[in-house]
DNA sequence: TGTTTAACATACAGTCTGTCTGTATCTGTT
DNA sequence: AACAGATACAGACAGACTGTATGTTAAACA
């Protein structure tokens, strides 16, 4: 069994990742210990430290995986070409089934901005949701005096459909999120 | 030096919840120790353990009352009587006023979560500003068809309120938040 | 092929949390 | 007022966890 160095360490940090995943997502960071990681993982403790920094820089590359997962899933639902609003409303409802996945809301909305940081949940969001939401209002509001208020509104709007996904996760009704957010992005362009 | 068992207790919660605050708010949750606690204090681990059944219950109750503070700042900024868009838009500043206040958006809005759960974050988001809001809301749509939804948009803005605190704190215009949230709440009214 | 370096495993030190036990002060009762 | 019980702490203790330091094996390279 011989492999080469790279591939070892690739499918190690995979490993670790996954495990800190699987036990992040059912416990929580703060309740996960390292010695549980990397039993699921089949390793020690000295492979997760050689990877990582500490447990924080692991929970950090969970943390962007699943972001990054998340921003591929809302991208594969295609946003047909009907308009800047219609596309805003498929891409927050593509963001509510990504979100759906278990333990999504809880890595990206509860413990990353406590274990993270809000400057680090900032630039990760930046690359996800924000980024399409704001290309999306400025389509929406190319035509209106206050253009250049999309960023600002991207930052708003996307903070409230993270707790449109924590709520619908409760077992809110999901349409009358969907609606209640519609009626937002309508009242900008009337 | 004779005190009632009542007094010694209520002073003795005061100054571990004190110290508290004041630690996780510089330190943030997590990096704080609870023997770092009892000894700005000036007492020992015993009194700690013996007001509160452990590290978070202690959290719990700085957050609690710092959410109540926050509630008595908003309700201290009268509401004059300007009609419902005006009290919703003068809330809002009042928030953002008492969200200024150093640590307050570490507390309830990144550890808080994190260390208490939603639910129980919601619960208290519910007593404070989400209900002040919702009522101005009511306000505003009475007339219009969508009023049922004051609640469901109640909490999605509060949501949007409270990353707007988290920008303005990172350094980001207070006012171009204050002018995206009026044009999100004429636009339901339009 | 020998030497350096990367990829781990194992041992260790320090700290923290929650509990348990002990002591002094207060409270209620007779 | 004195005693019994409860309350309010202080201090000691056990277990667990984090990060580091050291050791060992296998790959990389010259």
């Amino acid at each position: 069994m011989r492999r080469t160095n790279k591939d070892r360490s690739e499918s190690m940090r995979q490993a670790l990742i996954e495990a800190g995943r699987a036990l992040f997502i059912e416990k929580g960071y703060a309740d996960t210990s390292t010695p549980e990681i990397v039993n699921r993982a089949g390793v020690t403790r000295g492979a997760l430290y050689h990877h990582f920094e500490d447990k924080k820089d692991l929970f950090r590359a969970v943390v962007e995986r699943e972001a990054g997962e998340i921003a591929n899933d809302i991208d594969a639902a295609a946003p047909a070409d009907d308009g800047p609003r219609q596309a805003i409303l498929e891409g927050t409802k593509a963001y509510f089934d990504a979100m759906a996945r278990p333990g999504r809301t809880r890595l990206l909305l509860l413990d990353g901005p406590a274990v993270l940081g809000k400057d680090i949940m900032r630039a990760i969001d930046r690359e996800t949701s924000e980024a399409t939401l704001k290309h999306g209002l400025q389509a929406l509001l190319s035509k209106s005096d206050n253009k250049d208020n999309a960023e600002t509104l991207a930052i708003l709007l996307s903070a409230a459909f993270d707790r449109a996904a924590l709520a619908i996760e409760t077992g809110a009704e999901r349409q009358r999120y969907e609606d209640a957010i519609a009626s937002l992005i309508d009242g900008l362009t009337d």
